[in-house]
RNA sequence: GGGUCGUUAGCUCAGUUGGUCAGAGCGCCUGGUUUACACCCAGGAGGUCGGGGGUUCGAGCCCCUCACGACCCACCA
């Protein structure tokens, strides 16, 4: 980083026509080719900068909100790279998970039978579908190796295609460093974790209910579920009394269809209405089963009729009461959403016979059924009363999540352990201790923390994903012994437990009494993906890296992801390194579309990310997304982009210019783009000055990782920059002043080391057109320049108050408006003109008057001092406009 | 119902500890081919800062309240 100092003997030479077409492809492939962006491993820990970044579902699609997210990220890296930090900035794919098992089958038209054996040789039906109606019926079944090995070829050929386009984003990023959650490393890194937390006791099983969602035949976990409005209905049921009375309870519910689940009735401890009846039994319609009547807080009396079945399960109030209150397991609905073939405790013939008409049938049928059912058999009491009530589904999934009786892994995060000073505790507590941009977003985290429902369920019926890395003893009897868990040794990860073999024991033993059974399940695809940290930073195979770049400095993410990936990110590394895994989290907002929604895929208004790189090119799009403030929602807005592609083409064309009034002698020092000691005019010294303050401001604003700030600072100093000063000291700047070769090389020096700072201060965000020009003119990248000190440009200043350039801005402004209000060419001569202004404003214009008089071909020029907060112009004389010269141009 | 954020010119947004804070860009209007840039330049018009109270010498900025919008959580008899 010293070569800022030193004139390049050859560069590129200044092209006639600077043009934004084809920097990207260029300078990517330059960046890429001198390994510019690479992680030295050299350092030490507090010389890095480490960047957890997300990494993008392989086999979705990228959208704006990628292109948003990611380049605000990448600002702050370019920053602390400038800063001179050794930055670590890998990108890995999440190509793990149903969203790829999805894929592979539209793709290849396959589906996973875990039942078949693999077979090496195959060949997949068809190549490139995408078709959405393939038929289950219609994809070849094939092992789950096979599957596996599908997937991972497909995901190869989209992170190839993704890689791309964060290529032509100009995404810093180290790409020698990137990952997959689904690789063997990721399979080994995520099974160690899992076999530590159960070492640990932080992983433990459970046979309960849980949300289950029947389409994927999978448990659900509380991150994965969200509610939707659904249509439906109380349905007022009589259950008799068995004091003899024949007098009726009525309940109503909106899940009719397990009636025959019923396992009692409930009312609040308090409801007058009821008292009489706790303790007592009722039988239920239709089915005759005997249920006694219970008291429980939870239950709410001006809800539905007051009273309420207690059904296993229809919702988690039924958990809950089922557990509380200690009542038996009636289960009717299977793991295919279908009613189970028997319900052994319906004694009555009559109800048996019910019972069979609703076996086999989906959730929906048996409901339509029941309804008929009690309707003839008159027990349910009056007209049925529509309603709409929110439902849990899972978030992929479209049908209403199920409670299913399940063996499943947990992982502890607080949702139980609410005691004092327990995991939730220590968890909220590690929220207060990130920092957050911006800050408010903090309570996002503790929200979801302090509402945690119970532990982390982690085990998933699924395929394609990290298998759990164990095996259960088989007994004698060839029950399988669930508490006698056989793991493997750290050294043999990644496992895979359908094809491995635990020690002491053979592959013939699969399956026998005395022998073993592999865990079936996989880890959900949050339990690999909450270990980023470790994964990228090589936790479990490069030790030393490892020390260098963990715990991160950075998570970049969207605040949808909090609750998720944000959230478990953290507890795993709580539990397994008892740290936080970053020390900043920067969220970044959502994009919008002009009806204030939330630009999403199923929405269908999605717009592809390259082809408004190709429209806007990506110093454009990065200026929409570095406009916008992080956590702020922001409005999709082609315009911001159209924007910042004049800002990057007007950085091409300023620098043209600027350079060619010729050279300035370099700087002794080295450390201005030229040497100050020439730069004596009140004016150049004046928008160094100004310059130093800008240098100041924005620094102080990316010190808070606000790329925003910083660039709104430095844009308008810009575009001032552009449209005043130089303006003002063109002519000076050719020689054309009677301050004669003095003047001129002081605006040249000016120019040249005010050209310079800006190019390193826009290069975090107009990444392409600040590294185009800086190949003009000096050596190296300006993107591993050091960031601009603003010491020097006040040391250049010698003094000179920065607002002399505001003064003379103004005052050109003035000079504009005579022309233009005459509607006359600005290149009309004044030929006499007086100007009025505060005593200090006319100093401030008199030590620039030969710039002004240039800028406005005033002839003669009187300045007088008066008592106004304006500048006056008055006594105006205009001369002839120039003669037109002939359109020739194109 | 609980929580968080937002409501400033037609549009998208700045306005950092209350005292040139009423701003920028786009759009609009009027001019201008000014050899860096027509992917341009110059000039101009536009707002009782969501409503109502309060604190203060003074409030987009602080407090209360209401309305509207967005998101997270809870609610699923």
């Amino acid at each position: 980083m010293t070569d800022t100092a030193s004139r390049p003997d050859t560069g590129t030479s200044i092209p006639d026509r600077p043009s934004l077409e084809g920097l990207e492809d260029k300078w990517d492939g330059v960046w890429s080719e001198q390994q510019l962006y690479a992680f030295d491993p050299g350092t030490t820990r507090d010389q890095v900068f480490s960047v957890d970044t997300p990494p993008p579902t392989a086999s979705g699609s990228l959208h704006v909100g990628h292109v948003f997210g990611y380049s605000q990220a990448d600002m702050i890296v370019r920053y602390q790279r400038m800063r001179g930090k050794n930055v670590f900035y890998p990108l890995g794919w999440d190509d793990n998970g149903l969203p790829t098992e999805r894929r592979v089958q539209n793709y290849f038209g396959v589906r996973c039978d875990p039942s078949l054996p693999y077979d090496a040789d195959f060949t997949p039906p068809q190549e490139g579908g995408d078709n959405k109606s393939s038929k289950a019926a219609n994809q070849l079944p094939v092992s789950r190796r096979n599957f596996i090995e599908l997937c991972e070829r497909l995901t190869e050929i989209d992170e190839k295609s993704f890689e791309e386009v964060f290529r032509t984003l100009g995404l810093s990023v180290d790409w020698n460093h990137s990952y997959q959650t689904i690789n063997a490393h990721s399979r080994a890194t995520s099974q160690r974790a899992f076999l530590e937390n159960l070492e640990a006791d932080q992983a433990y099983q459970s046979e309960a209910p849980t949300m289950w969602d029947v389409t994927y035949r999978t448990a659900v976990a509380q991150a994965e579920q969200e509610d939707r409005d659904r249509d439906g209905a109380y349905h007022r049921l009589g259950f008799t009394r068995t004091d003899g009375s024949g007098s009726t309870v009525v309940i109503a519910t909106t899940r009719p269809e397990l009636l025959p689940a019923c396992v009692a009735l409930v009312a609040h401890p308090d409801d007058e209405r009821y008292q009489d009846l706790f303790g007592s039994t009722v039988t239920s319609p239709l089915f005759g089963v005997e249920v006694p009547v219970l008291a429980h807080s939870l239950a709410q009396p001006d809800k539905g009729a007051g009273i309420a079945m207690i059904c296993t399960f229809g919702d988690a109030n039924d958990v809950t009461w089922w557990r509380e209150l200690e009542l038996p397991t009636r289960s009717v609905i299977g793991r295919d959403g279908r009613f189970l073939p028997e319900a052994p405790w319906i004694s009555t013939p009559e109800g048996q016979a019910l019972y069979s008409e609703l076996a086999g049938l989906t959730v929906f049928s048996a409901q339509k059924r029941v309804v008929e059912m009690a309707t003839e058999s008159g027990d349910l009491t009056s007209e049925i009363e529509k309603i709409s009530h929110p439902v849990k589904f899972y978030e992929n999934g479209d049908k209403p999540l199920e409670y299913v009786t399940s063996r499943q892994w947990y992982l502890t995060n607080g949702g139980r352990d609410q005691s004092e000073g327990g995991l939730r505790d220590d968890l909220i507590a590690r929220g207060k201790e990130l920092t957050w941009h911006p800050a408010y977003m903090e309570s996002r985290y503790r929200n979801w923390v302090e509402g945690l429902a119970g532990d982390w369920l982690i085990s998933r019926q699924r395929f394609f994903g990290v298998p759990f890395p164990i095996w259960y003893a088989v007994g004698a009897d060839g029950e399988t012994d669930y508490d006698t868990v056989l793991t493997p040794p750290v050294e043999s990860l990644p496992i895979d437990p359908t094809i491995d073999v635990p020690a002491g024991y053979e592959e013939a033993q699969r399956g026998v009494p005395g022998g073993f059974v592999a865990d079936p399940d996989i880890l959900d695809t949050w339990g690999t993906s909450s270990l980023t940290p470790q994964l990228a930073g090589g936790w479990n195979s490069d030790p030393e890296l490892f020390s260098k770049v963990y715990p991160m400095d950075l998570r970049p993410q969207g605040h949808d992801i909090i609750r998720t990936w944000l959230f478990s990110t953290i507890v795993r590394s709580h539990l397994q390194q008892d740290s936080l895994p970053w020390t900043h989290a920067s969220i970044n907002g959502w994009i919008l579309d002009p009806d204030r929604k939330k630009m999403s895929k199923s929405k269908g208004n999605v717009v592809t990310p390259i082809g408004l790189l190709e429209q806007h090119g990506s110093d454009g799009v990065r200026y929409w997304a570095g406009r916008a403030r992080q956590g702020v929602d922001t409005a999709f807005d082609e315009g911001q982009m159209k924007i910042g592609r004049r800002l990057a083409i007007k950085i091409l064309n300023a620098s043209k210019f600027a350079l060619g009034f010729g050279d300035a002698p370099a700087d002794p020092a080295g450390r201005l783009a030229a040497d100050p000691a020439v730069v004596t005019d009140p004016l150049d010294r004046a928008l160094l000055a100004q310059l130093g303050k800008v240098v100041e401001q924005a620094t102080v604003a990316f010190d808070d990782m606000d790329y925003a700030r910083a660039l709104e600072v430095a844009e308008p100093f810009f575009w001032a920059f552009c449209d005043d000063y130089i303006e003002l000291v063109k002519e000076r700047a050719h020689g054309n002043s009677a301050s004669g070769e003095a003047g001129a090389a002081s605006a040249r020096a000016a120019l040249a080391i005010a050209l310079e700072v800006q190019l390193r201060l826009f290069a975090p965000v107009v990444v392409f057109a600040t590294e185009e020009v800086w190949s003009w003119w000096r050596g190296g990248s300006v993107h591993t320049q050091s960031w601009p000190v603003a010491e020097p440009l006040f040391e250049a200043a010698a003094g000179q108050d920065a607002s002399l350039v505001a003064s003379v801005a103004q005052a050109a402004i003035s000079v504009r408006r005579i022309k233009s209000d005459a509607k006359v060419s600005q290149k009309t001569p004044i030929l006499s003109v007086r100007i009025v202004a505060s005593p200090t404003v006319l100093a401030h214009l008199e030590a620039a008057a030969a710039d002004l008089t240039a800028l406005g071909r005033i002839e003669s020029l009187e300045l007088v001092a008066g008592e106004t907060d304006e500048i006056i112009t008055e006594d105006i004389e205009l001369g002839e406009p120039p003669v037109k010269a002939p359109r020739n141009k194109g």
